[in-house]
DNA sequence: GGTGCTGTCCTAACCACAGTCAAGT
DNA sequence: CTACTTGACTGTGGTTAGGACAGCA
């Protein structure tokens, strides 16, 4: 049937189409047919027979959909395939640290338990466990039902340590529990409940005004740090989607502004890149430059600008009431947004402001901290970006 | 087990200045 | 109402001090 490498059954960029169907998006090749398939196509087609049903198959990559999955990023929770593999988790040292199994081929019929060759969970069942705590964890964000989820009781056992050491989150990343709200470090980022405090924020307004101040009170490092290149949490890059949404509770697909669909750009798992990026890469740097014209442009903004000076924490509804009112549905809809939310982290750092990157790069400085332009270096600088100007100018003579 | 030392890792702060915005004239 | 001025503020990158942590004696 087809290669693995052939798209001839889909469109020159997205997804993968089911060999089958040919509708829906596949999730799992069969290397025994050669076939990409969709899960429904998959639960029909090896579900069929005993002999079928030993056919072995692997997940799709998560981020293309286009290649079979060899390795599973436990912390992004995605099967990858090698190429999206090494594309992620070498754009920084954190994402590099990422622990990533390789993926065993999937036995059985698909709706069962897959076991390897040797009787041991793989494949889908690593998913599942990885799934079961994602769903610990996204329900920790939830706040819902703190009687009767093992994650209220685990979130206590966290807490019941760590009132004095906020610090000790910056590494274990663990949640600090402040009088029944959890500010997590990711919270804000992949959850509506926050999302509303934060719309509007960089993404959307570039008087963000430091964002980091908005959930300072976490006293957890979102591990965003300005130099450090491990993407941007509170001032760095917010692009997640999820900004200027509003309340909308299911995944939704979001447009990018103005600017060009960059498929080649992999530093999130781009299967989403097109609802998350208003960053374009411009550079050889792998940052994502936002053209300072498209953020006054690109507002869709749903709180007005809080007063300088102020902490926008609680302009939204209070976490708790928003949580407790949230339906099963909605509930699950929210875990849904935040397991997609999770998936589309990028840890790169976001350039909204490429000419300020620029003066800073051509600054002079002394020990790393910038310093003042004597007249020479000024003098210096006219000379050379003159001739740049004329280049493009009209023709600008030089005065000396 | 508790304490102190050492090495490693990580983060916040610092700096100057172009550009932006809001308020005032 | 429009145009202009002024001051406050933001964001940008490399370096470093200092805190946190792990490992060892």
């Amino acid at each position: 049937m087809l290669d693995e490498d052939t798209n001839t059954n889909t469109t020159s960029w997205g997804p993968r189409v089911c060999d089958t169907c040919r509708s829906a998006p596949c999730a799992v090749f069969c290397r025994a047919d050669s076939a990409y398939l969709c899960a429904s196509c998959d639960a029909r087609v090896h579900a069929a027979n005993t002999l079928a049903s030993r056919h072995e198959r692997v997940w799709v990559c998560e981020a293309c959909e286009r290649a079979p999955a060899a390795f599973l990023c436990k912390a992004d929770a995605a099967s990858l395939c090698s190429s999206c593999d090494a594309d992620i988790h070498s754009a920084n040292p954190l994402a590099s640290r990422h622990q990533r199994v390789p993926i065993g081929p999937m036995y059985g019929p698909p709706s069962g338990p897959l076991n390897g060759p040797n009787g041991e969970l793989v494949g889908m069942v690593e998913d599942e466990e990885d799934e079961d705590d994602d769903e610990e964890e996204a329900a920790s964000w939830l706040l819902l039902n703190n009687t009767n989820t093992t994650t209220a009781a685990a979130a206590t056992n966290h807490n019941n340590s760590n009132s004095s050491n906020n610090n000790q989150n910056h590494h274990h990343h663990q949640q600090s529990n402040n009088n029944g709200f959890l500010f997590g470090g990711e919270v804000d980022e992949y959850l509506d409940l926050v999302d509303c405090n934060s719309c509007g924020d960089d993404d959307n307004n570039h008087h963000n005004n430091n964002n980091n101040n908005q959930f300072a009170v976490d006293g957890v490092d979102h591990h965003y740090g300005q130099q450090q290149q491990y993407g941007g949490g509170g001032g760095g890059q917010r692009s997640y989607g999820g900004g200027g949404v509003g309340d909308s509770v299911v995944p939704v697909q979001h447009f990018q502004l103005g600017l060009e669909f960059e498929p080649s750009n992999k530093a999130g798992y781009n299967n989403y890149s097109a609802s998350i990026s208003q960053s374009v890469s411009v550079s050889s740097m792998e940052v994502g430059v936002v053209p300072e014209s498209s953020i006054s442009n690109g507002s869709i903004i749903c709180h007005s600008r809080p007063p300088k000076g102020t902490i926008d924490l609680f302009s939204g509804p209070p976490m708790q009431m928003a949580a407790s009112h949230l339906t099963p549905m909605d509930r699950e809809a929210r875990v849904l947004r935040y397991r997609e939310k999770k998936k589309t982290r990028k840890f790169e750092k976001t350039i909204r402001y490429a000419s300020r990157k620029a003066y800073a790069e051509t600054r002079p400085r002394i020990k790393g901290r910038f310093a003042k332009r004597t007249d020479v270096e000024a003098e210096v600088d006219q000379m050379f970006s003159t001739p740049l100007m004329t280049e493009v100018g009209y023709g600008i003579v030089p005065s000396f």
